[in-house]
DNA sequence: TTAAACCTTATAGTTTGCTCTAAGTCAATA
DNA sequence: TATTGACTTAGAGCAAACTATAAGGTTTAA
């Protein structure tokens, strides 16, 4: 069982953020101290360590809510999440070429400046 | 010369977009007709694709306006825009290696989900 | 010449994803 | 037992990047 400080230093998600995951549906039931402290499963962490996942890869939370939520009700929803994460897949790599794409463009840029530089440089030498 | 709506329909960005940047300080003096309305040049089309490969790779319009305010300063200011433009290129290039390992265990969710899947059908096929 | 389409500014509203505050409760330590 | 520090909830606030609205001016084509 880990307190919300431990899972925060675990996740790099502020304590802040993980009440406000709990409060906005994507993680569920998280069990309570008889005090009322939150106390993380090693379920929980599996469960955030997908929301990062996806997060991070660009999902929007209220995507990755209705993820979860399918998820809940059972394995009569395996095919609808598995076709979930494979459009969020295809997603991702068309995002990561086209990023790519633009990458290449600013590389074009930075070489264009580079010479630029050079040119301004002996100009400045030349007048010294 | 360009309309707002030409420029609209080259770049992707709506008008109001395109009057939003310009207030914010992104684009500099956009030419007008008699009447008051826009007419973009070349040059501005020309800003405008720069500021979207910078926009598009994840720079925030904060940051492409302190490099575009530095290109309104002239040559001085060359190098600072190099580095700037190097520091975003390496920027941009560790997101995607973030990106694509975050990637690999979305995969790597994606064959879990698959396996777990064809043994549900398994067990309903055995139970009809 | 008049209507439709398009433009202008100024300002307000929206969405996303946090982040902070206030007021109070719980737990561990001196 | 008192105090310190971490925790609780409810709700407000915030930054970024748009997006929409209102009220009015400009162009162009019938």
């Amino acid at each position: 069982m880990y307190s919300i400080k431990d899972v925060s230093e675990k996740t790099g998600l502020s304590a802040h953020t993980l009440r406000y995951y709990e409060r906005e549906g994507l993680l569920s039931g998280v069990e309570r101290s008889p005090g009322g402290f939150r106390q993380y499963t090693d379920a929980d962490l599996e469960a955030l360590w997908l929301i990062c996942c996806l997060k991070n890869t660009g999902m929007s939370l209220q995507e990755i809510t209705r993820f979860v939520t399918l998820a809940r009700e059972g394995d009569r929803t395996l095919k609808q999440r598995l076709e979930l994460l494979q459009a969020h897949r295809d997603d991702v790599i068309a995002r990561m070429e086209e990023m790519q794409q633009y990458l290449d463009k600013v590389n074009w840029k930075i070489s264009f400046y580079n010479e630029k530089l050079l040119e301004y440089e002996k100009r400045n030498e030349a007048n010294d």
